[in-house]
This record gives structure tokens, sequence and C-alpha cells, in this order.
DNA sequence: AGTGCGACCCGAACGC
DNA sequence: TGCGTTCGGGTCGCAC
């Protein structure tokens, strides 16, 4: 499930094979996955256009072109394969990027929820999806003052909010649970009742959570290992999520599962209890 | 504005 | 074995 980590290996992964590459044609076989702008206008402008530089911004891809932005989101299992062009399309391969030598750079979905954009370049940062993202977990700005002013009237649960792109960019929800895990937060906290110490503890176990998993390229749960799909071995790492029934590695007591904003969520009842209210 | 939830998808896992 | 049902994952859009 691509959340930042994932997103960054399988950026670093293309940016070998694609950097300087000219783009000089696009197939668009499942029109859906282009959000902006339409088709045509996606299918013309890109045309000819070189690929400078690749990056990510929350679980966004974001390759430099010359006059454009084309981003995309894998969400829950969107991947890419480079071909040879001769080679047989297969069903799940939904967005055709022609190179300028032999191959093409595939855009592939099993669940079809993947999503790509072009964004003129002096529009990046007025809209969707720029315009509402979070601050990235190692940014600078991002502190206990910051969060303790985006959750000071949430009363959704923690977990919900770790979610919430426009605070904090780049949790899924396997990260949301083992951050709330370390930093010995129940997942149903209202964010109104942590504490500073507390929201230090959620900024520390972000950056240990996605430096250690992208570190170990990624978390592969639910693999569909197709060759080229990143398959990352952090769940290995994992403490809680996935784990129910099962010991907590820290008291021994059994991991649950519960339904948190419709997510599963799993935690420790020991290791992560309630706050007594006052 | 904040919140809750269905919709989007379809393969895998589950239940019978 | 085969069939039908449920689940999951990130995000958006709509209703309240």
């Amino acid at each position: 499930m691509p959340e930042k980590p994932e997103v960054i290996t399988v950026a670093r992964k293309l940016e070998k094979k694609i950097i300087n590459k000219k783009i000089t044609d696009v197939k668009i076989l499942y029109p859906k996955m282009i959000d902006y702008p339409d088709i045509q206008t996606f299918k013309e402008n890109i045309k000819n256009q070189v690929i400078h530089s690749i990056t990510t911004r929350g679980k966004w891809i974001v390759l430099q072109l010359d006059r454009d932005y084309l981003l995309f989101h894998l969400r829950m299992e969107g991947k890419f394969f480079f071909r040879e062009k001769k080679d047989e399309i297969n069903k799940h391969e939904h967005v055709i990027f022609e190179l300028d030598n032999e191959e093409e750079l595939r855009f592939a979905d099993v669940r079809k929820f993947g999503r790509t954009m072009l964004i003129p370049k002096d529009k990046l940062y007025t809209m969707k999806p720029y315009a509402e993202l979070g601050l990235e977990p190692w940014d600078e700005n991002l502190n206990a003052l910051y969060l303790k002013e985006k959750y000071k009237n949430k009363k959704i649960p923690i977990k919900t909010v770790l979610l919430d792109q426009s605070i904090m960019t780049g949790i899924g929800n396997i990260y949301a649970d083992e951050i709330l895990f370390l930093s010995n937060i129940n997942p149903l906290t209202k964010p109104c009742d942590l504490t500073d110490v507390d929201l230090n503890h959620i900024i520390k176990n972000t950056i240990k959570v996605l430096d250690k998993a992208i570190e170990e390229g990624g978390t592969t749960i639910r693999s569909y290992t197709s060759e080229e799909g990143v398959t990352g071995l952090f769940q290995n790492n994992l403490n809680v999520h996935q784990r129910e029934n099962e010991k907590c590695h820290v008291c021994g007591n059994t991991i649950i599962k519960i339904r948190v904003g419709g997510r599963g969520t799993y935690y420790c009842p020991k290791c992560q209890k309630e706050k007594k209210s006052i």
C-alpha cells in the first residue's frame, strides 16, 4: 500500500530510467486515470516534453518536464513497468508513455484507482493537490506547536487525523498504526486531548517509522509480487499492523483490531491505554 | 467548518 | 469443489 516510503522507493527506481528521456506520445486506455486536464489537452501538451527531474510531495510522484509537471498518485496498487514498445499490453496497464528509445513507461493499476495529472508549472502551487497538502514529516516547521494548532478543535480519533494529508502528508493506514504504537497513544484519542509530550512523540516516531521503512524499501503486504513492483521488507518491523490476536512485542498482551473511521486499526490495549477523561 | 460515509475498483480471502 | 459475499486501501464528493 503505497505510503510515503513506498512512493519514495518507486521514485528512486524510476529516476534511473527516465531522466532526460523525451515523452514522444501517450496512449490512454482508461481515461478516468487522467485527473487533469481533459484527455485531449493532456495528450497534446505532454508530447515531446523531456523529463528533467523526479521528486515526491506527499504521496505524489512529481516529474518535472519542460513546461509542465507530470504527477502520479499510486493510491493502493499503482505500479510502473518499463516495456518494449512491441510488447503486448497487459490488461492492467492503463496509461502508456512512449519514450524516445525502444521503451515505454506503463502506468498500471489492478484497482484502477491510480491517478495522473499534467499541471503547468505556474499553477502547481495554487491548485490541487499541492495547494492542500500539509507538511512533509521532515519539514523543520513540523513541531508540537504546529500540530497543537491543527489539532486544537479536532475531536475525531487521532488515527483518522494522522491520515489527513492536509496536516502532515505521507502517512497511510499501516504507518499510522505503527506510529501510534510507538507513541503509546490509543488510536481513538481525541487530538485536542493530546499533551505536548504526545505531540512530540508523534513527530519523532513518524520520522523514525518512515525513515526505517524507506531504508527497508517500503512494506509489502498482500503483495502481487509483479517483477517490477516494489517489494520492501518493512513488514518484518511491524509491531501492530496486521497482527490481530498476536502477542505485543513489548508487553506480551494480545493485539486487537477495531475499525476507526472505516479503517482497520490495530493496537495493543495495554501499551496504548485510553486517556482517562478528566 | 468539521464530520461521516458511500463511491470508486476488483482480486483475495472468507463463509457456506 | 464451487459459488456468493465481504474486505481493503486513499481520496473525493456529498449530506448533515
